[in-house]
DNA sequence: GTTATTATTTAACAAATGTTCAATAAGTAC
DNA sequence: GTACTTATTGAACATTTGTTAAATAATAAC
Protein backbone atom coordinates (compact mmCIF):
# COMPACT_ATOMS: atom_id res chain seq x y z
CA UNK A 1 0.00 0.00 0.00
CA UNK A 2 2.62 2.57 0.95
CA UNK A 3 4.01 4.07 -2.28
CA UNK A 4 7.69 4.67 -1.67
CA UNK A 5 10.42 2.45 -3.76
CA UNK A 6 13.24 1.46 -1.14
CA UNK A 7 15.82 0.90 -3.65
CA UNK A 8 16.29 1.40 -7.01
CA UNK A 9 13.60 -0.85 -8.46
CA UNK A 10 14.38 -0.50 -12.46
CA UNK A 11 13.71 -3.75 -13.32
CA UNK A 12 10.77 -5.66 -14.47
CA UNK A 13 8.24 -3.50 -12.55
CA UNK A 14 7.42 -1.88 -15.76
CA UNK A 15 3.79 -1.95 -14.31
CA UNK A 16 2.70 1.41 -12.88
CA UNK A 17 4.15 4.41 -11.54
CA UNK A 18 8.48 4.63 -10.91
CA UNK A 19 10.67 3.38 -13.51
CA UNK A 20 9.76 6.06 -15.88
CA UNK A 21 10.09 5.02 -19.48
CA UNK A 22 12.04 8.24 -21.17
CA UNK A 23 8.86 9.83 -22.52
CA UNK A 24 5.76 9.41 -20.91
CA UNK A 25 2.11 10.40 -21.21
CA UNK A 26 1.27 13.54 -19.92
CA UNK A 27 -1.43 11.94 -18.06
CA UNK A 28 0.38 9.44 -16.73
CA UNK A 29 3.43 10.88 -16.31
CA UNK A 30 1.13 13.91 -14.45
CA UNK A 31 -0.37 10.58 -12.10
CA UNK A 32 2.92 8.95 -11.14
CA UNK A 33 4.13 12.77 -9.95
CA UNK A 34 1.27 13.50 -7.82
CA UNK A 35 1.62 9.83 -6.79
CA UNK A 36 4.97 10.20 -5.28
CA UNK A 37 4.69 13.45 -4.38
CA UNK A 38 1.54 12.42 -2.01
CA UNK A 39 4.11 9.72 -0.15
CA UNK A 40 6.99 11.99 -0.30
CA UNK A 41 5.36 14.99 1.44
CA UNK A 42 3.67 12.89 3.58
CA UNK A 43 6.94 11.27 4.83
CA UNK A 44 8.89 14.80 5.06
CA UNK A 45 6.83 17.37 5.29
CA UNK A 46 5.78 19.91 2.73
CA UNK A 47 9.37 21.62 3.32
CA UNK A 48 10.55 18.17 1.73
CA UNK A 49 12.82 19.95 -1.66
CA UNK A 50 11.64 18.86 -5.21
CA UNK A 51 14.94 17.55 -5.94
CA UNK A 52 14.56 14.59 -3.53
CA UNK A 53 11.14 14.11 -4.27
CA UNK A 54 11.76 13.27 -7.96
CA UNK A 55 14.75 11.57 -7.47
CA UNK A 56 13.04 8.05 -7.13
CA UNK A 57 11.11 9.16 -9.63
CA UNK A 58 14.13 8.92 -12.20
CA UNK A 59 13.63 12.48 -13.55
CA UNK A 60 14.78 16.02 -12.98
CA UNK A 61 13.03 18.15 -10.65
CA UNK A 62 12.60 20.73 -12.98
CA UNK A 63 10.00 18.50 -14.95
CA UNK A 64 7.94 19.04 -12.19
CA UNK A 65 7.69 22.58 -13.20
CA UNK A 66 6.28 21.18 -16.66
CA UNK A 67 3.10 19.86 -15.22
CA UNK A 68 2.90 22.22 -11.76
CA UNK A 69 3.77 26.07 -12.02
CA UNK A 70 5.49 26.02 -8.20
CA UNK A 71 5.59 24.47 -5.55
CA UNK A 72 2.76 25.28 -3.86
CA UNK A 73 0.19 23.97 -7.10
CA UNK A 74 1.86 20.63 -6.37
CA UNK A 75 0.87 21.36 -2.85
CA UNK A 76 -2.39 22.14 -3.44
CA UNK A 77 -2.66 19.30 -5.66
CA UNK A 78 -2.00 16.82 -3.17
CA UNK A 79 -4.16 18.43 -0.52
CA UNK A 80 -7.14 17.64 -3.06
CA UNK A 81 -6.45 13.99 -3.31
CA UNK A 82 -5.60 13.35 -0.29
CA UNK A 83 -8.19 15.04 1.71
CA UNK A 84 -10.82 16.69 -0.27
CA UNK A 85 -11.52 13.32 -2.16
CA UNK A 86 -11.09 11.06 0.03
CA UNK A 87 -13.91 12.78 1.95
CA UNK A 88 -16.94 10.41 1.98
CA UNK A 89 -20.59 11.58 1.29
CA UNK A 90 -21.29 7.80 2.22
CA UNK A 91 -20.63 8.38 5.48
CA UNK A 92 -24.03 10.25 6.59
CA UNK A 93 -25.89 8.54 4.79
CA UNK A 94 -25.06 5.44 7.25
CA UNK A 95 -25.31 7.74 9.93
CA UNK A 96 -28.86 8.81 8.71
CA UNK A 97 -30.10 5.53 8.18
CA UNK A 98 -33.13 4.66 10.13
CA UNK A 99 -32.96 0.97 9.60
CA UNK A 100 -29.81 0.06 11.76
CA UNK A 101 -28.96 0.11 15.27
CA UNK A 102 -26.93 3.17 16.86
CA UNK A 103 -24.24 0.87 18.27
CA UNK A 104 -24.15 -0.84 14.76
CA UNK A 105 -23.99 2.48 13.21
CA UNK A 106 -21.41 3.67 15.55
CA UNK A 107 -19.15 0.68 14.54
CA UNK A 108 -19.48 0.82 10.86
CA UNK A 109 -18.69 4.40 10.56
CA UNK A 110 -15.75 4.21 12.73
CA UNK A 111 -14.28 1.10 10.92
CA UNK A 112 -14.51 2.69 7.61
CA UNK A 113 -13.55 5.90 8.89
CA UNK A 114 -10.67 4.79 10.30
CA UNK A 115 -9.82 2.51 7.17
CA UNK A 116 -10.01 5.56 5.13
CA UNK A 117 -8.42 8.07 7.44
CA UNK A 118 -6.27 6.53 9.56
CA UNK A 119 -3.65 5.96 6.46
CA UNK A 120 -0.04 7.00 6.33
CA UNK A 121 -0.59 9.81 3.99
CA UNK A 122 -3.36 11.17 5.47
CA UNK A 123 -2.45 11.14 8.76
CA UNK A 124 0.85 12.84 8.46
CA UNK A 125 -0.71 15.40 5.94
CA UNK A 126 -3.25 16.24 7.93
CA UNK A 127 -0.40 17.10 11.08
CA UNK A 128 1.92 18.82 8.80
CA UNK A 129 -1.08 20.86 7.61
CA UNK A 130 -1.82 21.49 11.27
CA UNK A 131 1.15 22.21 12.70
CA UNK A 132 2.19 25.10 9.31
CA UNK A 133 -1.11 26.99 7.73
CA UNK A 134 -3.54 24.58 8.67
CA UNK A 135 -5.25 25.36 5.95
CA UNK A 136 -5.82 21.42 4.95
CA UNK A 137 -6.77 20.40 8.77
CA UNK A 138 -8.75 23.41 9.18
CA UNK A 139 -11.22 22.53 5.82
CA UNK A 140 -11.32 18.76 7.24
CA UNK A 141 -12.33 19.59 10.44
CA UNK A 142 -14.82 21.81 9.47
CA UNK A 143 -16.74 18.55 7.45
CA UNK A 144 -16.33 16.61 10.94
CA UNK A 145 -17.82 19.22 12.80
CA UNK A 146 -20.59 20.06 10.30
CA UNK A 147 -21.48 16.69 8.61
CA UNK A 148 -20.58 14.04 11.40
CA UNK A 149 -20.13 15.00 14.99
CA UNK A 150 -24.24 16.08 14.72
CA UNK A 151 -24.84 13.10 13.91
CA UNK A 152 -23.23 10.94 16.40
CA UNK A 153 -24.80 13.25 18.84
CA UNK A 154 -28.22 12.82 17.42
CA UNK A 155 -27.17 8.45 17.47
CA UNK A 156 -26.13 9.03 21.02
CA UNK A 157 -29.00 10.49 22.30
CA UNK A 158 -31.91 8.19 20.70
CA UNK A 159 -29.42 5.27 22.07
CA UNK A 160 -29.81 6.85 25.25
CA UNK A 161 -33.87 7.51 25.05
CA UNK A 162 -32.56 11.14 25.69
CA UNK A 163 -34.60 13.30 23.11
CA UNK A 164 -33.85 16.93 23.54
CA UNK A 165 -34.01 19.16 20.48
CA UNK A 166 -31.35 21.63 22.18
CA UNK A 167 -27.89 21.68 21.05
CA UNK A 168 -25.21 19.36 22.09
CA UNK A 169 -23.94 20.38 25.72
CA UNK A 170 -20.39 20.65 25.83
CA UNK A 171 -20.56 17.46 27.81
CA UNK A 172 -21.88 15.13 25.36
CA UNK A 173 -19.86 16.51 22.50
CA UNK A 174 -16.62 15.90 25.07
CA UNK A 175 -17.96 12.47 25.68
CA UNK A 176 -17.97 12.05 21.92
CA UNK A 177 -14.58 13.73 21.50
CA UNK A 178 -13.01 11.29 23.96
CA UNK A 179 -14.28 8.19 21.60
CA UNK A 180 -13.10 9.87 18.29
CA UNK A 181 -9.98 11.23 19.72
CA UNK A 182 -9.37 7.92 21.42
CA UNK A 183 -9.74 6.67 17.72
CA UNK A 184 -7.71 9.28 16.24
CA UNK A 185 -5.00 8.01 18.46
CA UNK A 186 -4.61 5.15 16.82
CA UNK A 187 -3.39 6.68 13.20
CA UNK A 188 -1.01 8.89 15.98
CA UNK A 189 0.42 5.54 17.34
CA UNK A 190 1.32 4.15 14.59
CA UNK A 191 1.82 7.01 11.93
CA UNK A 192 3.70 9.73 14.01
CA UNK A 193 4.94 7.71 16.70
CA UNK A 194 5.49 4.42 15.12
CA UNK A 195 7.15 2.09 15.99
CA UNK A 196 7.84 3.63 19.32
CA UNK A 197 4.76 2.57 20.39
CA UNK A 198 3.86 -1.05 19.71
CA UNK A 199 2.81 -3.42 22.17
CA UNK A 200 4.51 -7.27 21.48
CA UNK A 201 1.49 -8.62 20.37
CA UNK A 202 -0.45 -7.63 17.90
CA UNK A 203 -3.38 -9.77 17.87
CA UNK A 204 -6.29 -7.12 17.97
CA UNK A 205 -7.51 -5.70 14.92
CA UNK A 206 -8.53 -2.15 14.16
CA UNK A 207 -12.21 -3.56 14.62
CA UNK A 208 -11.94 -5.13 17.06
CA UNK A 209 -10.38 -1.87 18.80
CA UNK A 210 -13.20 0.38 17.61
CA UNK A 211 -15.88 -2.58 18.71
CA UNK A 212 -14.90 -1.76 22.50
CA UNK A 213 -14.69 1.69 22.51
CA UNK A 214 -17.47 2.14 20.92
CA UNK A 215 -19.49 -0.38 23.47
CA UNK A 216 -17.54 1.66 25.82
CA UNK A 217 -18.81 4.86 24.88
CA UNK A 218 -21.95 4.33 24.65
CA UNK A 219 -22.31 2.77 28.35
CA UNK A 220 -21.13 6.15 29.51
CA UNK A 221 -23.35 8.00 27.58
CA UNK A 222 -26.24 6.14 28.95
CA UNK A 223 -24.86 6.83 32.51
CA UNK A 224 -24.50 10.72 31.62
CA UNK A 225 -27.42 11.10 29.90
CA UNK A 226 -29.47 9.90 32.40
CA UNK A 227 -28.15 11.71 34.94
CA UNK A 228 -28.71 14.65 33.01
CA UNK A 229 -32.01 13.65 32.91
CA UNK A 230 -32.48 13.86 36.57
CA UNK A 231 -30.37 16.53 37.29
CA UNK A 232 -31.56 19.15 34.58
CA UNK B 1 3.03 32.16 29.51
CA UNK B 2 3.94 32.40 25.67
CA UNK B 3 7.00 33.54 25.39
CA UNK B 4 7.51 35.45 21.82
CA UNK B 5 7.46 39.43 21.98
CA UNK B 6 5.61 40.26 18.95
CA UNK B 7 6.39 43.87 18.53
CA UNK B 8 10.01 45.58 19.16
CA UNK B 9 9.49 46.03 23.48
CA UNK B 10 12.51 47.25 24.03
CA UNK B 11 11.07 49.76 26.63
CA UNK B 12 10.88 49.55 30.40
CA UNK B 13 10.81 45.52 29.85
CA UNK B 14 14.07 45.16 31.15
CA UNK B 15 12.83 42.54 33.78
CA UNK B 16 13.96 39.60 32.27
CA UNK B 17 14.55 38.27 28.39
CA UNK B 18 13.84 40.34 25.60
CA UNK B 19 14.96 43.81 25.64
CA UNK B 20 18.33 42.27 25.49
CA UNK B 21 20.91 45.37 26.73
CA UNK B 22 23.75 45.53 24.74
CA UNK B 23 26.17 43.11 27.07
CA UNK B 24 24.60 40.33 29.09
CA UNK B 25 26.06 38.17 31.17
CA UNK B 26 26.77 34.84 29.68
CA UNK B 27 24.07 32.77 32.30
CA UNK B 28 21.13 35.27 31.22
CA UNK B 29 22.01 35.48 27.72
CA UNK B 30 21.92 31.40 27.23
CA UNK B 31 19.13 31.44 29.54
CA UNK B 32 17.21 34.08 27.07
CA UNK B 33 18.53 32.19 24.05
CA UNK B 34 16.86 28.88 24.88
CA UNK B 35 13.31 30.30 26.13
CA UNK B 36 13.18 31.92 23.17
CA UNK B 37 14.19 28.49 20.79
CA UNK B 38 11.56 26.75 22.77
CA UNK B 39 8.96 28.92 21.71
CA UNK B 40 10.60 29.94 18.68
CA UNK B 41 10.77 25.83 17.20
CA UNK B 42 7.78 24.53 18.84
CA UNK B 43 5.75 27.09 16.88
CA UNK B 44 7.76 26.55 13.51
CA UNK B 45 9.53 23.51 13.57
CA UNK B 46 13.26 22.38 13.65
CA UNK B 47 13.54 23.57 10.41
CA UNK B 48 12.59 27.27 11.09
CA UNK B 49 15.88 29.30 10.95
CA UNK B 50 18.26 31.08 13.26
CA UNK B 51 17.75 34.09 11.51
CA UNK B 52 14.42 34.85 12.36
CA UNK B 53 14.67 33.15 15.77
CA UNK B 54 17.05 35.51 16.85
CA UNK B 55 15.76 38.34 15.34
CA UNK B 56 12.79 38.89 18.02
CA UNK B 57 15.47 39.22 20.30
CA UNK B 58 17.76 41.62 19.01
CA UNK B 59 20.44 40.04 18.64
CA UNK B 60 22.36 38.34 15.69
CA UNK B 61 22.21 35.04 14.66
CA UNK B 62 25.64 34.86 14.73
CA UNK B 63 25.92 35.27 18.51
CA UNK B 64 23.85 32.04 19.04
CA UNK B 65 27.18 29.85 17.77
CA UNK B 66 28.55 31.65 20.70
CA UNK B 67 26.23 29.29 22.83
CA UNK B 68 25.63 26.52 20.85
CA UNK B 69 28.40 25.45 18.59
CA UNK B 70 26.02 23.63 16.24
CA UNK B 71 21.94 24.08 15.60
CA UNK B 72 21.85 21.00 16.28
CA UNK B 73 22.94 21.42 19.82
CA UNK B 74 20.92 24.27 20.53
CA UNK B 75 17.88 21.74 19.74
CA UNK B 76 19.37 19.32 21.61
CA UNK B 77 19.28 21.77 24.87
CA UNK B 78 15.37 22.52 24.06
CA UNK B 79 14.43 18.88 23.64
CA UNK B 80 16.24 18.26 27.20
CA UNK B 81 14.70 21.16 28.85
CA UNK B 82 10.89 20.68 27.52
CA UNK B 83 10.87 17.04 27.54
CA UNK B 84 13.30 15.31 29.63
CA UNK B 85 13.34 17.60 32.53
CA UNK B 86 9.84 18.41 32.46
CA UNK B 87 9.21 14.64 33.42
CA UNK B 88 7.83 14.04 37.38
CA UNK B 89 9.11 11.27 38.91
CA UNK B 90 5.98 12.17 41.71
CA UNK B 91 3.89 10.65 39.18
CA UNK B 92 5.43 6.93 39.95
CA UNK B 93 4.89 8.20 43.62
CA UNK B 94 1.19 8.97 43.42
CA UNK B 95 0.34 6.35 41.17
CA UNK B 96 2.02 3.86 44.09
CA UNK B 97 0.16 5.30 46.84
CA UNK B 98 -2.09 2.80 48.49
CA UNK B 99 -3.65 5.88 50.60
CA UNK B 100 -5.87 7.33 47.84
CA UNK B 101 -8.73 5.82 45.89
CA UNK B 102 -7.86 4.66 42.26
CA UNK B 103 -10.33 6.93 40.94
CA UNK B 104 -8.47 10.05 42.65
CA UNK B 105 -5.39 8.64 41.60
CA UNK B 106 -6.14 8.41 37.95
CA UNK B 107 -7.67 11.76 37.99
CA UNK B 108 -5.03 13.94 39.94
CA UNK B 109 -2.55 11.66 37.70
CA UNK B 110 -4.43 13.14 34.54
CA UNK B 111 -4.89 16.52 35.59
CA UNK B 112 -1.16 16.88 36.40
CA UNK B 113 -0.57 15.10 33.38
CA UNK B 114 -2.42 17.32 31.45
CA UNK B 115 -1.12 20.41 32.83
CA UNK B 116 2.68 19.63 32.25
CA UNK B 117 2.77 17.79 28.69
CA UNK B 118 -0.60 19.20 27.29
CA UNK B 119 1.10 22.71 26.71
CA UNK B 120 1.73 24.54 23.36
CA UNK B 121 5.84 24.12 23.54
CA UNK B 122 5.67 20.36 24.44
CA UNK B 123 2.81 19.61 22.39
CA UNK B 124 4.31 20.47 19.70
CA UNK B 125 7.71 19.82 20.03
CA UNK B 126 6.92 16.27 20.56
CA UNK B 127 4.68 15.94 17.26
CA UNK B 128 7.45 17.83 15.19
CA UNK B 129 9.93 14.97 16.59
CA UNK B 130 7.37 12.28 15.89
CA UNK B 131 7.15 13.41 12.39
CA UNK B 132 10.86 13.63 11.71
CA UNK B 133 13.90 11.49 13.59
CA UNK B 134 11.41 10.39 16.39
CA UNK B 135 14.70 10.97 18.91
CA UNK B 136 12.11 13.17 21.28
CA UNK B 137 8.81 11.25 20.81
CA UNK B 138 10.84 7.82 21.26
CA UNK B 139 12.35 8.78 24.56
CA UNK B 140 9.57 10.25 25.61
CA UNK B 141 6.93 7.18 25.54
CA UNK B 142 9.66 5.03 26.74
CA UNK B 143 9.27 6.69 29.58
CA UNK B 144 4.93 6.64 29.47
CA UNK B 145 5.27 3.02 28.40
CA UNK B 146 7.68 1.50 31.31
CA UNK B 147 6.72 3.36 34.21
CA UNK B 148 3.18 4.83 34.11
CA UNK B 149 0.91 3.08 31.66
CA UNK B 150 1.69 -0.48 33.68
CA UNK B 151 0.65 1.02 36.94
CA UNK B 152 -2.49 2.29 35.58
CA UNK B 153 -3.32 -1.20 34.42
CA UNK B 154 -2.54 -2.68 37.61
CA UNK B 155 -5.16 0.35 39.61
CA UNK B 156 -7.56 -0.38 36.92
CA UNK B 157 -7.39 -4.21 37.90
CA UNK B 158 -7.36 -3.36 41.75
CA UNK B 159 -10.94 -0.76 41.05
CA UNK B 160 -12.07 -4.17 39.49
CA UNK B 161 -11.09 -6.75 42.07
CA UNK B 162 -9.60 -8.18 38.64
CA UNK B 163 -6.05 -9.80 40.59
CA UNK B 164 -3.87 -11.11 38.23
CA UNK B 165 0.20 -11.66 37.93
CA UNK B 166 -0.54 -12.02 34.50
CA UNK B 167 0.96 -9.05 32.42
CA UNK B 168 -1.59 -6.75 30.81
CA UNK B 169 -3.65 -8.09 28.27
CA UNK B 170 -4.03 -5.82 24.97
CA UNK B 171 -7.58 -5.35 25.50
CA UNK B 172 -6.63 -4.02 28.96
CA UNK B 173 -4.05 -1.61 27.34
CA UNK B 174 -6.52 -0.71 24.80
CA UNK B 175 -8.53 0.62 27.04
CA UNK B 176 -6.46 2.45 28.81
CA UNK B 177 -4.55 3.76 25.15
CA UNK B 178 -8.42 5.03 24.94
CA UNK B 179 -8.72 6.94 27.62
CA UNK B 180 -4.89 8.01 27.72
CA UNK B 181 -5.23 8.84 23.63
CA UNK B 182 -8.65 10.64 24.51
CA UNK B 183 -6.66 12.92 26.69
CA UNK B 184 -3.79 13.58 24.42
CA UNK B 185 -6.30 14.25 21.97
CA UNK B 186 -6.99 17.66 23.94
CA UNK B 187 -3.37 18.72 23.42
CA UNK B 188 -3.68 18.19 19.56
CA UNK B 189 -7.00 20.01 19.63
CA UNK B 190 -5.88 22.94 20.91
CA UNK B 191 -1.85 22.99 19.71
CA UNK B 192 -2.12 21.72 16.57
CA UNK B 193 -5.69 22.00 15.05
CA UNK B 194 -5.70 25.53 16.82
CA UNK B 195 -9.09 27.30 16.64
CA UNK B 196 -10.59 25.09 14.09
CA UNK B 197 -11.78 22.81 16.62
CA UNK B 198 -13.57 24.72 19.04
CA UNK B 199 -17.06 25.03 20.00
CA UNK B 200 -18.81 27.95 21.39
CA UNK B 201 -18.66 27.76 24.44
CA UNK B 202 -15.86 27.00 26.65
CA UNK B 203 -17.21 26.25 30.07
CA UNK B 204 -15.89 22.79 31.11
CA UNK B 205 -12.37 22.58 32.56
CA UNK B 206 -9.60 20.23 31.42
CA UNK B 207 -10.66 19.39 35.30
CA UNK B 208 -14.15 18.54 34.37
CA UNK B 209 -13.47 16.48 31.08
CA UNK B 210 -10.76 14.41 32.86
CA UNK B 211 -13.05 13.62 35.89
CA UNK B 212 -15.58 12.57 33.21
CA UNK B 213 -13.23 10.69 31.21
CA UNK B 214 -11.62 8.67 33.86
CA UNK B 215 -15.16 7.54 35.37
CA UNK B 216 -15.93 7.06 32.05
CA UNK B 217 -13.11 4.76 31.52
CA UNK B 218 -13.44 2.87 35.18
CA UNK B 219 -16.85 1.69 34.17
CA UNK B 220 -16.39 0.52 31.33
CA UNK B 221 -13.05 -1.11 32.70
CA UNK B 222 -15.41 -3.16 35.07
CA UNK B 223 -17.53 -4.35 32.26
CA UNK B 224 -14.61 -5.12 30.41
CA UNK B 225 -12.74 -7.12 32.86
CA UNK B 226 -15.80 -8.90 34.95
CA UNK B 227 -16.29 -10.39 31.13
CA UNK B 228 -12.71 -11.61 31.36
CA UNK B 229 -13.75 -13.46 34.40
CA UNK B 230 -16.64 -15.51 33.09
CA UNK B 231 -14.65 -16.12 30.27
CA UNK B 232 -11.37 -16.85 30.75
C1' DG C 1 12.01 10.13 -44.20
C1' DT C 2 10.86 14.77 -43.02
C1' DT C 3 8.67 17.90 -39.96
C1' DA C 4 6.24 19.50 -36.06
C1' DT C 5 5.20 18.88 -31.37
C1' DT C 6 6.42 18.54 -26.74
C1' DA C 7 8.33 15.69 -22.91
C1' DT C 8 12.64 15.99 -20.77
C1' DT C 9 17.16 17.64 -19.58
C1' DT C 10 21.06 20.94 -18.89
C1' DA C 11 22.71 25.13 -17.25
C1' DA C 12 22.17 28.81 -14.47
C1' DC C 13 20.19 32.28 -11.18
C1' DA C 14 18.76 34.39 -6.93
C1' DA C 15 17.42 33.97 -2.51
C1' DA C 16 17.77 31.41 1.75
C1' DT C 17 20.46 29.28 5.34
C1' DG C 18 23.98 27.03 8.53
C1' DT C 19 28.57 28.24 9.63
C1' DT C 20 33.23 30.64 10.17
C1' DC C 21 36.26 34.29 11.50
C1' DA C 22 38.19 38.61 12.06
C1' DA C 23 36.82 43.13 13.86
C1' DT C 24 34.44 45.84 17.47
C1' DA C 25 33.12 47.46 21.78
C1' DA C 26 31.21 46.82 26.45
C1' DG C 27 32.39 45.67 30.64
C1' DT C 28 36.08 44.57 34.55
C1' DA C 29 40.39 44.80 37.06
C1' DC C 30 44.21 47.45 38.07
C1' DG D 1 42.51 56.16 32.60
C1' DT D 2 44.72 51.82 30.77
C1' DA D 3 44.80 47.15 29.68
C1' DC D 4 42.50 42.89 29.36
C1' DT D 5 38.68 39.85 28.65
C1' DT D 6 34.89 38.49 25.99
C1' DA D 7 30.08 39.42 24.45
C1' DT D 8 28.59 40.94 20.10
C1' DT D 9 28.60 42.23 15.35
C1' DG D 10 29.71 42.43 10.24
C1' DA D 11 31.26 40.40 6.30
C1' DA D 12 31.73 36.52 3.74
C1' DC D 13 31.33 31.46 2.28
C1' DA D 14 29.41 27.19 0.69
C1' DT D 15 25.15 24.69 0.23
C1' DT D 16 20.64 24.29 -0.47
C1' DT D 17 16.52 25.17 -2.93
C1' DG D 18 12.62 27.06 -5.74
C1' DT D 19 12.42 28.75 -10.29
C1' DT D 20 13.49 30.05 -15.26
C1' DA D 21 14.84 29.52 -20.02
C1' DA D 22 17.15 27.55 -23.66
C1' DA D 23 18.71 23.13 -25.66
C1' DT D 24 17.72 18.20 -26.66
C1' DA D 25 15.38 14.24 -28.12
C1' DA D 26 11.40 11.12 -28.38
C1' DT D 27 7.06 10.58 -30.53
C1' DA D 28 3.40 11.35 -33.89
C1' DA D 29 1.66 13.19 -38.38
C1' DC D 30 2.35 13.53 -43.03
Amino acid sequence: MQTQPTEETFLLQSQEDHPSPRRMSPEKRERQIVNQAIAFFAKHGFEGQLRTLTEDLGITHTLLYHYFPTKADLIERVYQEVVVDRWKPEWQILLSDVGKSTEAKFVEFYIDYAKTILTHDFVRILIFSGLSDKIFSDRFFKLLQTNILPLLILETRKYCNFLSDQASSEKEMELLLGLHGGIFYLGIRRWIYGASFQSDTNQMSDEDIIKDRVASYLLSAQHLLQEKKYHE
